[in-house]
RNA sequence: GGUAUCGUGGCCGAGCGGUUAGGCACAGGUCUGCAAAACCUGCUACAGCGGUUCGAAUCCGCUCGAUACCUCCA
């Protein structure tokens, strides 16, 4: 697949419309999306994200780019509300360093990726080890006359920004600053050092018992938390680079200060396309903590929540997040999870199936039938709905409907003959494309059967059982069933033959 | 309170003015020793009320509800 046959639209929050994408450098893409603060355990939210840009980065790979993929680590400069950091908070919380509860909760973050089966991103950068970059943006910005120094601490200067580059600030997330003000005059607090209410830190000056402090040119203190990310993506990627992605939520006022350093530092936009994921909700209403109406990806992959019944695995996730498009609220039930396990298993099954199929190369006359046509057709609007703005709901209806070809041709209700072998051959190979390549679904029956012993005993089992069947032995027959259920395993007589898997 | 987005059949969800997306559940059938699986068939919905249009789930207005941001929770 050559980048030049396929032509993919991006819904672009910058804009707010869909756009067709072209790369600044042809054949080469640059994404930078905002990576987790490490605080504390990963969101299952934030799995929805990282998952949703991972399939991003995993299709636009199969379109042939070369993709440099940065996501950074947030492990300083999150202040909660009370103006205390979100690291040193977790610290005092946790009784720990700093350090010790980033290095702690990127670890669960990796673990929780690697689960999903996210790829790493090309470069991972962490904020604290950007303090001098970050220090020199701060100077930059300060000598264009964007910033201001108070008693130590640094702050972008928006209304002067606004006033000197119309059109700027507040164009992504539709902000219009006169209602800013109105807005932030009521809730000041302790911001008396700034100009203007919808000013925002570079650089904050170090309170007693502040943890983690950097020397800089007006005080010891710490970067703000908009400001990685603008010296990151600009040092790994270049003042101008292709997508920039994130949550929804980070939208304002985290991704607007961004474009205003950017362009305050070097007098040109950042990303050319912006895209924003959507929030994931539990039983139709926001995960909160405090509500009780929240679920963490181990208490998922484990059972251990009150909200549900059961465990549903990593893939099983997966599979439910690809049902929906990334810019929709989606909303998780134990139904619909139920419902997504179903359907991720038949899946994976069919795909098993559709990898056995003979292929009969002796019959091949090089006609093209009502079938083949039919299957191709699917092939390609998989693809369409791909390119349309990674639609992947579209793609994986289309793999529904073709598995239902597989269906037939193995069960002879299309002849085999009635396909063309190279249309079986692209459709095997469309398959592993799109399920493993794109997806990056895993097939999870494997490893639980790959077991070298279960397989041989279960082999062994059910021929003794075919045996059995032969002799219309049923008593013997439903015994070795009924058992294996109860051991939590199915057996599927087909017409070739009997399989199995775990439920 | 302000701003924005959304509200689709029993459930989850696609849809971007004019071919009943798809999955799960459910019902009937084929197959089968029975069951399961698989396959076939059925289930024509768009919050409410107005409006624009030959035609609206899709555009506009109002009402109600949800979510996000403004304000710490992704």
């Amino acid at each position: 697949m050559k980048t030049a046959q396929r032509t993919l639209r991006i819904s672009n929050t910058l804009s707010g419309k869909k756009e067709i994408f072209t790369p600044l450098h042809e054949g080469l893409v640059g994404m930078y999306v905002c990576g987790p603060t490490v605080y504390n355990n990963v969101h299952l939210g934030n799995c929805r994200t990282f998952t949703s840009f991972d399939i991003i980065y995993r299709y636009l790979l199969h379109l042939g780019y070369r993709v440099r993929y940065v996501r950074n680590i947030t492990d300083v400069g999150h202040l909660t509300d009370d103006g205390e950091d979100r690291m040193a908070q977790g610290a005092r919380l946790h009784k720990l360093e700093p350090m010790e509860v980033a290095q702690r909760y990127t670890l669960d973050f990796h673990e929780v990726m690697r689960m999903l089966n996210n790829l790493p991103p090309s470069i991972e950068p962490r904020a604290t080890g950007h303090i001098p970059e970050q220090i020199e943006m701060v100077q930059r910005i300060l000598e264009r006359g964007y910033a201001y120094e108070r008693n130590g601490s640094v702050y972008f200067n928006v209304r002067k920004f606004i006033a000197e580059n119309p059109g700027i600030y507040g164009r992504l997330s539709g902000r219009v600053v006169e209602e800013l003000i109105a807005e932030s005059r009521e809730n000041l607090k302790g911001q008396e050092e700034k100009d203007h209410p919808a000013d925002f830190a570079l650089w904050m000056k170090a309170r007693p018992g502040d943890l983690m402090i950097w020397k800089s040119p007006w005080s010891v203190g710490f970067p703000g938390w908009h400001l990685e990310c603008s010296v990151m993506s600009t040092k790994y990627l270049g003042q101008t680079f292709d997508i920039h992605g994130g949550g929804g939520d980070l939208k304002f006022p985290h991704h607007e200060n961004e474009i205003a350093q950017n362009y305050g530092a070097c007098g040109c936009s950042p990303a050319r396309y912006w895209i924003h994921t959507n929030m994931l909700q539990l039983n139709g209403a926001k995960m909160s903590k405090s509500e009780g109406n929240f679920i963490t990806p181990e208490q998922l992959f484990t059972g251990t929540s009150s909200l549900l019944s059961k465990a549903y695995s990593p893939m099983v996730l997966r599979y439910y997040f690809l049902q929906a498009h990334y810019a929709s609220v989606l909303d998780m039930t134990e139904e619909g999870l139920r419902a997504a396990e179903k359907a991720y298993n038949k899946m994976m099954e069919t795909n098993q199936l559709l990898q056995s199929l003979p292929v009969n190369t002796a019959t091949y006359d090089g006609s093209e039938s009502a079938h083949d046509r039919a299957i191709l057709r699917h092939i390609e609007a998989a693809y369409e709905g791909m390119d349309d703005d990674f639609n992947t709901a579209i793609a994986l209806a289309h793999l529904n409907e073709l598995c239902s070809y597989v269906h037939k041709i193995a069960h002879r209700q299309i002849p085999l003959d009635d396909v063309s072998p190279w249309v079986i051959e692209r459709l095997k190979t469309f398959f592993r494309a799109f399920l493993f390549d794109i997806f990056g679904l895993r097939d999870e029956r494997q490893h639980a059967n790959g077991n070298h012993l279960v397989e041989g005993l279960m082999a062994l089992i059910l021929d003794i059982r075919a045996a059995a069947r032969a002799q219309k032995d049923w008593n013997t027959s439903d015994k070795i069933r009924d058992a294996l259920a109860a051991l939590g395993i199915a057996l599927k007589d087909g017409k070739d033959g009997t399989t199995w898997t775990r439920l």
